[in-house]
RNA sequence: GGGCUCGUAGCUCAGUUGGCAGAGCGACGGACUUUUAAUCCGUUGGUCCCAGGUUCGAAUCCUGGCGAGCUCACCA
């Protein structure tokens, strides 16, 4: 008998990641390697919204060699594309505008840090995928054709024109679209060795074994022949590059936004390429929605302006953070990054699935069945967001990290000192080792990054660094003194010998603790209101606050 | 014109081979009072868009509508 792809599945493995596997696993019942694909053309800033190809196919890499799989997972750079466009948040927009029409990868970096405009982008992103557990191969397209690696992909679809111009044109019809490819259309696409620009006029010398090709330049006349076995500047157009690389790689997964994926567009007709054309199959396939994004400017688009990258991400979401958003949200869903106080309720999600992912399994009735499925899917969400892909084993310790407002409350107090802020955990002993120190010191950066460039004004103070007087009501002052007398008394007082203090303030007096608290915050953080007065108290330290608080006593 | 996705509580959404409609937030009530939109406990909440069909049984599968959004037909 024949083992299957099991009909039966662990049920821990519950993810829409472990669907994708079992599907890729039952087209390639008897594959022992699995290739598994992302691309991206870097013609602009690689932004969060390309970040959802690369997590989607490290997902199911991820899943399918949970069960075992050799996985290889290839990240193709299409930076043999051509440069069509200035997008308008670069710089030297003249200088960039001159190579309009020659290849990205022959287009200079504006910045004059790389090789190229396409590696420029190329290294800022991979950069940021590293620390996300993101390790795929990269390939360029533009050394893999320029070496003529791609030579008898060339030349199939050269001599296989027909059929490939049918399939485009028979798309078209089923579409409704008004245009058809000529009779002469080529497969053809690539930049002049002179000029370097796409605007060449092909002929084909010869489709076999020692395939040809010539071209004139419509740019600055220059001609010129072109064996496909040594490479060069020629390529093929899109629609048949991409299924000519699924059978060049075997591609068995790749996902595709949702300009791929609908009928008549290039996933459909390369279906048809790969298997007419090629001898291969398509990758089963996943098509992916935007990702929008809130409380930072509308749109993401690389032509426009303003972009959302991954390391802008970073800066505010922890990476483990970063994947739950889109570990927990189907592909096919539109997701949206918040940089305003959506942030908060993000974090808020995440430490809850955090929780239920440590929480004791439950027993019992039927209840309790579906509570345990929660929570196995609440590991599994857990193991895929985390970048070392660990399993959350039943029993363990979770490890300590903070509440995102606390902690932001706690670093206000601190100015932003982050190690500041370390000891006050610390000292409560919520911190007890290495890994929690590394989690709340984590943490701690995001969420200084927020209140530093996202937070609403309202939700930022700082500690008065120069201390200022009012004048006081007698029962003000009676209070105040009250309260200063017990710090005079113990600077060092700690946060529950503070509080019993904080009920006895304002005895025999026409104020309540309501009335008085805005007194204190006005004179300690300059605003009305504040975090809880004696955490504020206590973590700035009495000394600090005798300072501020016992100059308007006179 | 072709195609895809979605429509479930006030809001955001789960609901994975058809089997008692769920969570978070909100709202309401209570406790606490130690105030950034604090914490804890409790309550509330639904014509699963509509109409048919299959089935012992449908939010789930099929057909037909309605509504919303996206996408292709130029290039990549």
């Amino acid at each position: 008998m024949e083992t299957k792809v099991s009909n039966a599945p662990d049920p821990y493995l519950s993810h829409w990641a472990d669907a994708a596997a079992t599907k890729t696993l039952a087209a390639h019942p008897e594959a022992t390697r699995v290739t598994v694909a992302a691309g991206i053309t870097p013609s602009g800033v690689v932004h969060i919204g390309n970040f959802r190809e690369v997590i989607t196919v490290d997902l199911v890499a991820r899943a399918l060699r949970d069960r075992g799989v050799d996985v290889r997972f290839i990240y193709s750079w299409d930076d043999f594309d051509v440069f069509r466009k200035v997008p308008k948040n670069m710089p030297k927009q003249a200088l960039l505008a001159e190579h309009l029409g020659r290849s990205i990868v022959d287009v200079p970096d504006p910045y004059g840090e790389h090789d190229s405009y396409a590696s420029h982008h190329i290294a800022a992103f991979e950069g940021s995928l590293a620390p996300l557990g993101i390790h795929p191969e990269f390939i360029r397209q533009s050394r893999r054709y320029r070496a003529g690696e791609y030579a008898d992909g060339i030349r199939r679809a050269l001599a296989q024109r027909d059929t490939i111009r049918d399939i485009l044109n028979d798309a078209r019809e089923r579409t409704g679209a008004r245009s058809r490819l000529p009779d002469d259309w080529l497969p053809l696409y690539g930049f002049c060795d002179a000029c370097k620009r796409d605007t060449l006029e092909f002929t084909v010398l010869d489709d076999g074994d020692d395939a040809r090709v010539g071209y004139k330049c419509t740019s600055c006349g220059h001609a010129a022949e072109v064996e496909l076995a040594r490479g060069g500047n020629i390529k093929l157009p899109w629609r048949v590059d991409w299924p000519m690389r699924w059978a060049a790689e075997q591609v068995a997964f790749e996902p595709g936004g949702k300009d791929h994926s609908s009928a008549g567009g290039s996933y459909d007709t390369a279906q048809h390429i790969v298997r007419d054309v090629y001898g291969g199959w398509a990758p089963e396939y996943v098509g992916y929605d935007f990702v929008r994004v809130k409380g930072r400017g509308g749109k993401i688009s690389s032509s426009s302006g303003d972009v959302v990258t991954v390391a802008d991400c970073l800066q505010i979401y922890e990476p483990e953070v970063l994947r739950w958003i889109f570990v927990g949200t189907r592909p096919n869903r539109e997701l949206q990054i918040s940089f305003d106080l959506d942030v908060i309720k993000l974090y808020e999600d995440y430490d809850r699935t955090r929780r239920l992912a440590y929480s004791a399994p439950a027993e019992g009735g039927k209840k309790a069945e579906r509570a345990e499925k929660k929570r196995l899917a609440a590991q599994r969400t857990m193991q895929l967001s985390s970048v070392d892909h660990r399993r959350v084993e039943d029993g363990a310790r979770m490890p300590f990290q903070p509440q995102f407002r606390h902690l932001s409350m706690i670093l206000q107090i601190h100015d932003g000192d982050i190690d500041g802020a370390l000891h006050y955990y610390e000292q409560t002993g919520e911190i007890t080792d290495d890994e929690d120190r590394r989690l709340c010191r984590q943490r701690a950066r995001c969420v200084w990054n927020w209140i530093e460039r996202y937070a609403p004004p309202d939700f930022r103070y700082r500690i008065r660094e120069a201390p200022i007087t009012r004048a006081l009501t007698p029962d003000q002052a009676t209070v105040l003194g009250r309260l200063v007398a017990v710090l005079r008394a113990r600077p060092d007082i700690d946060e529950p010998s503070l509080i019993p203090h904080m009920k006895t303030l304002c005895d025999d007096t026409e104020l309540s603790n309501k009335d008085f608290f805005p007194l204190a915050y006005d004179l300690l953080i300059d605003r009305p209101k504040g975090p809880k007065l004696t955490t504020l108290v206590t973590t700035m330290g009495g000394a600090r606050a005798l300072a501020l608080l016992s100059p308007s006593l006179g």
